[in-house]
DNA sequence: CGCCAGCTTGAGCAGCCTCAATGCACGTGG
DNA sequence: CCACGTGCATTGAGGCTGCTCAAGCTGGCG
């Protein structure tokens, strides 16, 4: 594993409110102290943890990372896919087995935090903002639960589906089919969605059959009528960077908030 | 839903370092206005959020506790097992169709936010607590994913059957066998598993037949060699209320730790 | 032009689910 | 005290979903 893994160092500031996608990231970029800079990363190449020990948060600006563990007999399964805009965090990725890596060709903001220790108050945003991420995280990853759980292959497709048509899909007019380019293989579907590569695309051909999705190539797709596709999606998963359900003591620490 | 719930109201103070059985939970309790009282809750009742929409934090004395997400057609996916010691805390479980409640008689510590706001530095330490109380929960939840996507059956099966025994198992002596008292049907433990409960019964008795497990009544039941059990155990949960991996600004945020 | 990785499709099989019958413990009421 | 109902656990038969293995197929790239 390279050391400095083609890094371009180029820092910068990130504009608190503009240029940010989401809003907790906008709360540690601006942390005194926090260095922002733009890294690249080749297709599978781990993002973050093999270099100084030291862990940091990227923003994902192009291209797909996923989240995954592996076990020791090769067994893998995908904890969650981050497109651009999404925050891609080492919670819950330090565990054995356990990292995030690109999925092709990615470019990535790296926010490190070890300026001079924050003031009081400083110290509060910044536990705050911590907290909502790992609370946005738990949601998706009840909901993954949910799915792996109680949904059978069809409807797994579907939830998936959905959610990327409504994290990466582009639609050219209110009423016009979503296209939408999948970053992923097969089988990274496969092991998201806990299912093998052969099941994914014969549930893929059985939806192309039924008319609910339509393939240009294995990777372009469009899907002529969302709400059809999620008359089958029995799950919703919360948006990535969707602000959570309001924290227990929000009201409590009213004026402790950013 | 009662509004009440046969509550015993029995303020006290929770001493923090000695009889708090969660360093979180002691955060929270030492919050200026944290009101911890006992709360009972018959088996089924819901705990929490049905009342006054005012969201706890509650700790399991005695008994168990599930979070459970239910969907529209009835299918029903348990997120956790919560035994003495464990918190149980409204995050993630704030979504459609998911809850917590009761599977037998319990008794739990009910602490609720609501005094005067936190001084500085103090807001810092309550949103430390919480990050770290969604990290745990987080971490659980990406163990339960692997499992439920990669694990088989007989896996999953020994998988909790390890979990149960590390957190709620009595051993008599240094070598002798753990007993383990199962607080929860077949159904529950199919639900939390993503299997049937005709399923979990089969792989209890083939797992019995292969002298892992003996049971002595349907919930009572002894392991003879846990270190046995825990080889057909490919992942090992993170046990509750372990302290989480160093969240990512611990060094930098040193002193604002407690 | 050939190679190779990834996708698709088929055949056969294993694991898990569904449905059903039975057994057991417990509580209730005669 | 026993008969009965109820809820849960167990076990079996049969079927369906998804996995394994294998064979094409396609498109990109050297």
């Amino acid at each position: 594993m390279p050391r400095d893994e083609g890094r371009i160092s180029e820092p910068h500031r990130c504009k608190v409110g503009s240029a940010c996608v989401r809003r907790h990231v906008c709360r540690l970029a601006a942390v005194p102290g926090a260095e922002v800079r733009t890294v690249r990363a080749a297709k599978g190449q781990r993002i973050g943890g093999a270099g100084s020990g030291s862990s940091c948060f990227y923003v994902v600006r192009s291209g797909t990372v996923a989240a995954q563990a592996v076990m020791a007999d090769g067994r893998r399964q995908l904890i969650a896919f981050h497109t651009p805009g999404d925050l891609v965090c080492p919670l819950g990725v330090g565990a054995a087995g356990c990292w995030a890596e690109a999925l092709s060709a990615t470019v990535l903001w790296e926010v490190r935090l070890h300026g001079p220790a924050p003031r009081e108050g400083e110290a509060a945003r910044l536990w705050a903002a911590l907290f909502e991420i790992a609370h946005v995280e738990l949601a998706r990853a009840l909901t993954h639960v949910v799915m792996l759980g109680r949904l059978d292959g069809t409807e797994r497709v579907s939830v998936f589906l959905a959610d990327m048509v409504r994290r990466i899909g582009r639609q050219s007019g209110p009423r016009a089919a979503w296209r939408l380019s999948l970053p992923m293989s097969r089988e990274d579907m496969a092991d998201y969605l806990g299912l093998n590569a052969e099941t994914v695309s014969r549930i893929l051909s059985r939806l192309k059959k039924a008319g609910i999705v339509r393939f240009q190539s294995p990777s372009e797709c469009e899907v002529p009528d969302l709400a059809l596709l999620e008359r089958h999606a029995p799950v919703r998963p919360a948006l990535a960077g969707i602000t959570p359900a309001e924290p227990p003591s929000e009201r409590y620490l009213g004026e402790a908030c950013v």
